[in-house]
DNA sequence: GTGAAAGCGCTAACAG
DNA sequence: CTGTTAGCGCTTTCAC
């Protein structure tokens, strides 16, 4: 094994002397492009079989294309966000192009590190889900690639845009829970104080949809936002915030801006020798495989990220194909999971 | 933002002419190379920073390093496998090289599919973890690029490798739960019949550790192992045939390969309406964010996956630096971490 | 220490 | 429909 020189590489050269054509037209049949025969095609495509040829994407990405899409996800930990992957990976599958994941970036810094980089490796597109960068720095990349950002709600001419419609997903929780007669129902938001990011990223939909919907039900004396983060931790602070008030003040229910926030708040109760739903109904966001979970069993609202995913891709892969088409903006519609953490009010 | 031309992008040729020097010169300066005069390194960087340039990954790999380095997962939704990536990205984050995923990938199709792209993309080096691929096939990876296999054994002259002792977690398991007074403890295995990953998956050795274990502490007789799969249904599946039992056979403890199927298992004595550990103790492996949270709290086997993530990348950059150095395989011991789902047999 | 020039593997523009 | 050739942006000889 050791004594083997790293063997060349087969190149495009290599295949066309193989089948004594020259090298445009084995660059052609890779490419699928017009101009090719049928006999030359297959001449080609033995020549490359038989050497076992396969393209240098970097050098193709110097004139031409590399066939590498490229996905940045805020948080590989986040159970939901796989799900949106699997869109991507699923439709992409046919095709010639190849996914790579940035790895797991939280902060502007680190996201700004990554899309550029995919920028200097020659990626073709550019899938950024929920990224907290300014809008500027997204023209910026949208500019040098062609982008679809998954979401994230401001849309903008230089990139298309997918995502949940967060403010109806809130409705949704709000309703489930009215209907099962609980009216202090609580919101665990994540805090947010970036005015763009206030305006366009998920939370703050949730948030305002929850207070629109207890307004809508006539509940606006009973709205109660406790505003932390999306993390175990911050859902943690939050239910003990709660569950330490004066039983008159106490929600009956508590809706979690995301699933991972409610894990903390479970986490909460159980130690506090309450329990769900019992004591208190607790809901989420995102619909992840924690809330599916028999022994949890958690509400929660779901965003089918496989069909975000799947959006995204044919947004991108439309843009590949033509950069001057007009943005476009999907918006997805969320659904109701009802489970046993939820239950009707003892009021 | 529409009408602007895909603006050109800066090359090394601006940035020489800015600077007043040639391109080798910048080239030297990019690649901290020596033969660069530190008058010459200011006046570079000047430019490069004026212009904003950044040097085209793609094209450096035509000639020497692409500064990219591959990871491939195989299952993204396991929470262990972050933790690897955790090291990786941290002992890479004051380095040049950037570090990109490959997808999710199960089967040997797929892993191939991930490999070669790697590979067509120039990447410099790659950490494969807990890859199922067949031994030929990883020494035709290795042969092509740098390579440190993860969490699989079976070592080769042809790439690094890092894993956690097995065998010594599964005796840690078996001891804990023998030390509380239990004597039939079932084993829940991944079912694998390949002989090459019979000798090198992790499964297998877990597998073993278990019944070496349990001979030595003269338990032969309760040896007990059911053959699923590392999935929740897999160990849901088997909790239900061991719960089928009569009381007489029945274990009262089981030992789940991995901590996701350790979860069905959960799942399954929710569902019998029996409790853990007061009718079963329960203990998983690879200690994941699930055994860590509050109501789970699953007695696990951590296998330290970040220091597994930083020796791969240790010895990943001394092979990109030579690669004619013997291969070696670093070993890491694993911990038990104790927690609520095992307690004393009432026995 | 510095620079000119060749060439990495491919695609695109152009001739035939 | 097929082939020849000029780069893409960089690193690497090899002169100076």
């Amino acid at each position: 094994m050791e004594p083997t020189a790293p063997q060349r590489r087969v190149t495009i050269v290599d295949v066309a002397r193989h089948a004594r054509v020259s090298v445009t037209s084995v660059s052609k049949v890779l490419r699928n492009a017009y101009g090719a025969s049928p006999e030359m095609q297959t001449k080609v495509r033995r020549a490359i079989e038989e050497l076992g040829y396969r393209p240098h994407a970097g050098a193709r990405g110097l004139r031409g294309q590399t066939y590498t899409i490229g996905v940045m996800l805020p948080d590989i930990r986040n159970p939901f966000f796989p799900e949106i992957l699997d869109g991507v990976t699923d439709s992409l599958e046919e095709t010639d192009y190849q996914v790579f994941l940035g790895p797991g970036c939280n902060g502007e810094k680190a996201e700004a590190r990554v899309t550029e980089a995919m920028i200097d490796r020659g990626m073709d597109g550019l899938v950024l889900v929920a990224p907290v960068s300014s809008r500027a720095h997204l023209e910026h990349v949208a500019g040098a690639v062609p982008t679809v950002v998954v979401g994230r709600h401001g849309s903008s001419p230089a990139y298309d845009t997918v995502a949940d419609d967060d403010t109806e997903g809130a409705a949704l929780v709000v309703r489930h829970l009215v209907g099962l007669g609980h009216r202090r129902i609580a919101h665990i938001e994540h805090h947010e104080t970036d005015p763009t990011r206030l305006a366009e990223m998920p939370n703050a939909r949730r948030a305002d949809g929850y207070r629109q919907a207890m307004r809508v039900h006539g509940l606006e004396e009973f709205i109660d936002v406790i505003s932390t983060s999306y993390s175990q931790e911050g859902g943690h602070r939050a239910a003990r915030e709660l569950l330490g008030r004066p039983t008159a003040t106490r929600p009956t229910a508590v809706f979690a801006g995301a699933d991972i926030a409610a894990m903390g708040v479970l986490d909460a109760v159980a130690e506090a020798g309450l329990s769900v739903p019992g004591d208190l109904s607790v809901a989420g966001y995102d619909n992840t495989t924690f809330a599916a979970y028999g022994p949890i069993s958690l509400t929660s609202v779901d965003q089918c990220g496989q069909e975000m995913g799947r959006n995204a891709v044919r947004l991108l892969l439309e843009r590949i194909a033509d950069r001057a088409r007009p943005s476009t903006k999907v918006i997805l519609s969320p659904r109701l999971v009802a489970r046993r953490s939820t239950a009707r009010s003892a009021e």
